[in-house]
DNA sequence: TTGTCCGTTGGCACT
DNA sequence: TAGTGCCAACGGACA
């Protein structure tokens, strides 16, 4: 008996049924075989160093997120097929044993992801495999954005604005009906399928922190609903006026929803236009949620178009600066041992929770790079890709560069300051309270500068300095001084070498 | 070529 | 409390 062919669709950064253009091509091929038998196979592919890869917290989101997958698979009739190990290795192999005809994905922009497709595509194309990949990850088709700019990445964002401005925005589409039961391989039960647990994957799951922003697409559906019913707060949403410091986050902590793809960018769109066209006036790009998203199609046009974006060396549009290098500073940063409150709050805040305010971000990226310690954006990005759920290659190393002032923004003499920022939007410094235990019965005066607290003070606040909580590893008002020198001849030297690569006519 | 305007969201002193 | 001008002076876009 011939062998039944199998039709594969490949969940990466697209955890959802939703508005899933490329799994709908896989059920529509798998449905219009009518008289010639297909099976479906949903997969997803944990690769064996996963753990090394992915922050303990975004594996927790990850793995919440393809339990809800699968579950919401099985209401169609079908369900997820995990599979363990290296993607380039084992969808060829799989390719044969399931005779494999059809191979539908999201398009991704993901440097890794596109490397990745690249072997698939040499395979798939030499076993006759049809594969059909579709932009569903962001609102506008990203190359056909770069296109209309004649191949040229938009490097500001009312360039890029002009440039989508007009493009309709397709409606989102819908998956309802259940498969038939002729669509199951023989093999549909077997547990070896099956999502792991975390502890599977070896990871103790009782010894993470709470589980603040659980994943999944009914997760992420239930979120965007809750904050698209308040309208009100909705229109008049301007991201400036938010709080990088409030207790609880200020801004809709979609992100992660949309960075794994539990929650479709495009439906956004849809929704929050529904609630603007419903008003008499509402908040406009940037700081508009509409703007929000907008920001993130910006920065995925500008991954997809710039070579080796996510690095200084060998990228187009990212200006060359000689960052030092220390690794006690970093890892102080990265653990929230910096001796400023404010900084440390905030990367002890990103380590348990895997989400901080987006100015928040700006704060500490600030702090790392061109603001006080003068370490390479590239080491922030690595960090903050361990840590953040809403981890996203585009915007990580976009926003980066934005911060330390190497591509997009230059007024590198625009330094947060880690004692005044923080203090705008929180005076008594209760977000500094929460997160640094330690200095919680610091006496207001001294919260965001616990070195102007006399000794007295800090014994009583039971905090001293350089036993209970660092020193400061620099001192902030000396050393951004130095630092925006620094800067200043890096944009010199850039400068110079510019003119000189430029043609003499 | 040069000038001008503009740019997601700084800090600070002052009114 | 919000607004303004100064700090020192960037690159991109466009005329």
């Amino acid at each position: 008996m011939a062998k039944v062919p199998s039709v594969i669709h490949w969940f990466r950064l697209d955890l959802r049924i939703h508005d899933n253009l490329a799994l709908r091509n896989a059920i529509n091929e798998v449905r219009q075989a009518e008289n010639r038998k297909h099976f479906l196979r949903p997969v997803y592919v944990i690769e064996p160093d996963i753990k090394n890869k992915v922050g303990e917290n975004r594996l927790r989101f990850l793995i919440q997120s393809l339990q809800d997958l699968d579950s919401n698979l099985r209401k169609l009739n079908t369900r997820l097929f995990i599979l363990r190990g290296t993607a380039t290795e084992l969808l060829p192999k799989l390719f044969d044993k399931w005779q494999v005809k059809h191979l539908t994905s999201q398009l991704d922009i993901d440097r890794d992801i596109v490397l990745q497709d690249e072997v698939i595509d040499e395979v798939a194309e030499k076993k006759d495999i049809f594969i059909v990949r579709r932009v569903q990850h962001t609102v506008y088709d990203v190359h056909s954005v770069l296109k209309k700019n004649n191949g040229a990445v938009p490097l500001t964002y009312q360039k890029f604005l002009s440039l989508v401005t007009g493009i309709q925005v397709k409606d989102t589409i819908e998956i309802t009906k259940a498969l038939s039961d002729n669509c199951k391989p023989p093999d549909f039960d077997s547990k070896d399928y099956d999502v792991p647990s975390l502890e599977d994957l070896g990871l103790d799951e009782s010894a993470l922190n709470p589980c603040k922003y659980p994943g999944g697409e009914t997760e992420g559906l239930n979120r965007l609903n809750m904050y698209m019913a308040k309208k009100q707060w909705v229109c008049k949403f301007e991201k400036p006026n938010t709080s990088p410091n409030s207790i609880e986050p200020s801004t809709t902590v979609l992100s992660p929803y949309i960075s794994h793809g539990c929650l479709s960018a495009k439906l956004f769109y849809h929704k929050l236009k529904e609630v603007e066209n419903g008003a008499s006036t509402h908040s406009q790009p940037p700081v508009s949620l509409m703007g929000q998203l907008m920001w993130r199609e910006f920065y995925y046009t500008a991954g997809a178009g710039t070579k080796n974006f996510d690095k200084m060396v060998g990228n187009p549009v990212c200006t060359q600066i000689p960052w030092g290098k220390n690794d006690e500073h970093l890892k102080a940063w990265a653990e929230g041992q910096t001796g400023y409150p404010f900084v440390d709050a905030i990367m002890r805040q990103l380590k348990q929770e895997g989400w901080i305010h987006h100015l928040a971000r700006h704060m500490v990226a600030c702090f790392l790079t061109r603001g006080d310690l003068w370490i390479s954006w590239e080491e922030g990005a690595k960090v903050f890709e361990d840590y953040l759920l809403d981890y996203d290659w585009s915007l990580n190393a976009g926003n980066w560069m934005w911060l330390s002032a190497s591509a997009f923004f230059y007024k590198y003499f625009r330094v947060y300051s880690p004692v005044a920022f923080g203090k705008k939007t929180d005076k008594e410094g209760l977000f500094i309270r929460k997160y640094v235990p330690e200095l919680k019965k610091y006496p207001t005066e001294y919260i965001y500068e616990p070195w102007k607290a006399p000794k007295s003070v800090q014994t009583t606040a039971g905090c001293v300095l350089g036993v209970d909580y660092p020193k400061r590893i620099v001192d902030h008002d000396k050393i951004h001084k130095e630092n925006m020198q620094k800067m200043s001849a890096a944009y010199k030297l850039n400068k110079e070498k510019k003119a000189m690569k430029r043609p003499h006519t």
